[in-house]
DNA sequence: CTAATTATCTAAAGAATATTAGAATATAGG
DNA sequence: CCTATATTCTAATATTCTTTAGATAATTAG
């Protein structure tokens, strides 16, 4: 078998290779396990559980992934923890969704749902809001679990997970506006957030970028 | 049928749709005709004897790019033209690409039989390229099929389809390196021009990057 | 109107994928 | 070594995708 001799045999191959990256990002729970490795590294429980899956399942796609070299794999006593590969993936992952976002209208009315309702930070005044957090003219949180938070954030970003938010609204400097990010546009946790927040009487908004976006737009992150 | 109601549907949906354009971009003959497109619009007979298709398969491989809304169709008389959407569907072709090569070994292997041997134009010197051209120290050919070339083509290159290249080898400036380019990383024409150009007795390198590449670098075209 | 060209639609076979359940493997702790 | 935990592997089924062939539609030329 001396495959790869002909030109068409050449170009088949190459063809071939890249759609095994394209076939790993068709299936819309493997794109959502791909967003949650954006936030950083987890173990495969975690990963099914967040994208409601089952543990077998999340287990199969991640080997699909891991076929397409997108992600790598660590094991840790009995957890295997999964990451991505580097930081070319995360952007792949912005630039896809944002293009599926410019195209299809369907995806814009079911984002709607999520972003819903304007006077959200618009993805552009980054800068702007690097500068107001640092003069301390607003506060910026990260409401997702610590450990995101711990593995990348925001720069002057503090964490209030969603889920101690109640509780820990006396830690937030009172009169000054609140801006609550968390995994990107699809993640519904920031805009529950803003939600329990402005019930408290807050002034807050949402940022719709997640640190993959953040970075995406060749903007730092702390560590 | 009230869907869209949980969170968990709503996030389902989301990523679906976004999985509707990484499915477009799963399928290696799918990818080919991306990049073809890349080169500005083409007719389904085209496209088909260009990928090495059947008529029939071109047609349903390009309505699935077209139900992901990355193609556009105009029809003329009797020939139904496809094109890229817009440039953001080349450039997310790109991103595919050079993650897929920096990520697959067996890409590379692939690759390097176009690719071959070294002395290549390194992609990065594109600056220096085109200072050079305008200096008139080297003269850069498009070796693809005219309608391409007119199209969109690299600033200072002259159109010299590869099937012609041989009778008009005395429409080279004599003593000046010759820079061959044609669609791209895979494609076969300019490796074919550079080793048509070399028996012949001419100082020929390759440039790799095509149109998309150029223009996904950020530098500018001519049309 | 008819014939020829170009492309799409429909239907069907075969290949590949997603999903689930059960068995197997690796690790940690007793 | 034995047990519990975390994950992967295997096998099976339902679904979807690719590809081909035949029928159909749209357009132009005569």
């Amino acid at each position: 078998m001396d495959a790869m001799t002909t030109p068409r045999q050449i170009k088949d191959t190459l063809y071939q290779q890249v759609a095994r990256v394209g076939k790993a990002l068709s299936s819309p729970k493997r794109l959502e396990l791909v967003e949650l490795l954006c936030q950083g590294e987890m173990h495969v429980e975690q990963l099914a559980t967040e994208a409601g899956i089952s543990l077998k399942l999340a287990s199969a796609h991640l080997k699909e992934l891991r076929l397409a070299q997108l992600v790598a794999v660590r094991r840790e006593g009995r957890k295997v923890f999964y990451s991505l590969v580097d930081d070319q993936v995360a952007d792949l992952w912005v630039s896809l969704r944002v293009c599926a976002e410019n195209r299809l209208l369907e995806l814009r009315s079911a984002l709607s749902e999520v972003v819903s309702h304007p006077h959200e930070l618009s993805a552009l005044n980054g800068k702007s809001l690097l500068s107001q957090a640092r003069r301390g003219e607003l506060t910026v949180i990260d409401v997702r679990p610590v450990s995101e938070y711990a593995q990348a954030h925001l720069p002057y970003a503090r964490s209030m997970p969603l889920d101690e938010l109640r509780q820990r609204l006396d830690e937030l400097p009172p009169e000054r506006p609140v801006v609550a990010y968390c995994r990107g546009p699809f993640c519904l946790l920031a805009k529950d957030a803003v939600a329990l927040l402005a019930r408290a009487g807050v002034n807050a908004t949402r940022l719709e970028d997640g640190v993959a976006e953040w970075r995406a737009r060749g903007l730092p992150l702390a560590h």
